[in-house]
DNA sequence: GTCTATAATTGGATAGAC
DNA sequence: GTCTATCCAATTATAGAC
């Protein structure tokens, strides 16, 4: 995970104190432990987003998530573990799509829950859940997203807080019970 | 460009129908081959984005932007032109700065521009417009723009008119003229 | 099970003929 | 300038001793 999709066997078994063979005697071939790797990789890293309070105020839910998702995003295990996948797309797309489906998008599932019971109640005017959700996380993340993965720097220096607080806001005149839908 | 990161001068030169040896006399190392490539690809991906004209309608200028940045973001040499840059992000950042400032930044730029302007005439409640900008961007592409690097399918297929007309909808519910701002 | 030593292959780069 | 043939380093994987 710090070397990148092109360690070699030998770079691993130095920093795992073992010899090449030994870890040939736990997988078959290096895609074996790749997969491996990465699997338990996903695992760890997107860590489970808690699941909204349906009876609280919409703005406090979505900054919540909000934080939750900017930091997963930015953190820095999250960010090796993506440009893996990326890297390595053509040959484990299946693997792109376990994160996808653990991360972002578990996420995304989340707050659309969370918006459709809001929406019924008639607290938020949601037309479509997973679309605002959408909005809402693609609001925040988009241009940071791909600098991180290009190793970029976003300038001026990204503040979470402030980020998060203004997505919330714009998401809230969009999406707020007094909005008329199209 | 076809084959990824980690084409061998081999298979270059293959594809070019010469010699390992004829290639090495234009360019001293693979390295430098690469970045000649992988510039050349940038000027060529990333097609001026036009100037909005500034007295047309908010919706129909961000529809246009939109089905550009939509269309730019789905093209399959882009996308490989990112995972390059994505793979190769730790050996050169430099790279991946270029793309964004001649890609997603310029388009960010533009519109930041036009939303000035526009919320100087009073037509639109724009505080800060690099943030508008890359709110309407991101609410657009982030999910599409991580499944394509992944190699991911996106359920449903994408339909970048829907798309782009539910993010230009949401975005003149956020900075329209009679918005609240905070 | 683990190690050292060693195939066997690949790939970047060069030599030397034409 | 271009080609063929070759060098050399790195890398995956295995053999065989302990």
């Amino acid at each position: 995970m710090e070397q990148g999709h092109d360690v070699s066997m030998e770079a691993i078994a130095l920093a795992a104190g073992v010899s090449k063979q030994t870890i040939y005697n736990a997988f078959a071939t290096k895609e074996d432990l790749f997969v491996a790797i990465v699997e338990d990789s996903v695992d760890r890293i997107t860590k489970v987003v808690a699941e909204p309070d349906p009876g609280a105020e919409p703005a406090a839910v979505l900054a919540t998530l909000g934080r939750d998702f900017m930091t997963l995003m930015l953190d820095e295990r999250a960010i090796r573990l993506k440009r893996i996948l990326v890297a390595t797309s053509a040959q484990h797309p299946r693997l792109g799509a376990l994160f996808v489906q653990a991360g972002p998008g578990q996420a995304r599932r989340r707050l659309a829950e969370y918006l459709a019971a809001e929406a019924l109640r008639g607290r938020l005017a949601v037309a479509d859940p997973m679309v605002a959700a959408e909005h809402f996380f693609g609001m925040m993340s988009s241009h940071a997203h791909l600098c991180t993965l290009l190793g970029v720097a976003i300038e001026p220096p990204i503040d979470i807080d402030r980020r998060v607080d203004l997505a919330v806001a714009a998401f809230l005149r969009a999406y707020g019970p007094g909005t008329t839908r199209r």
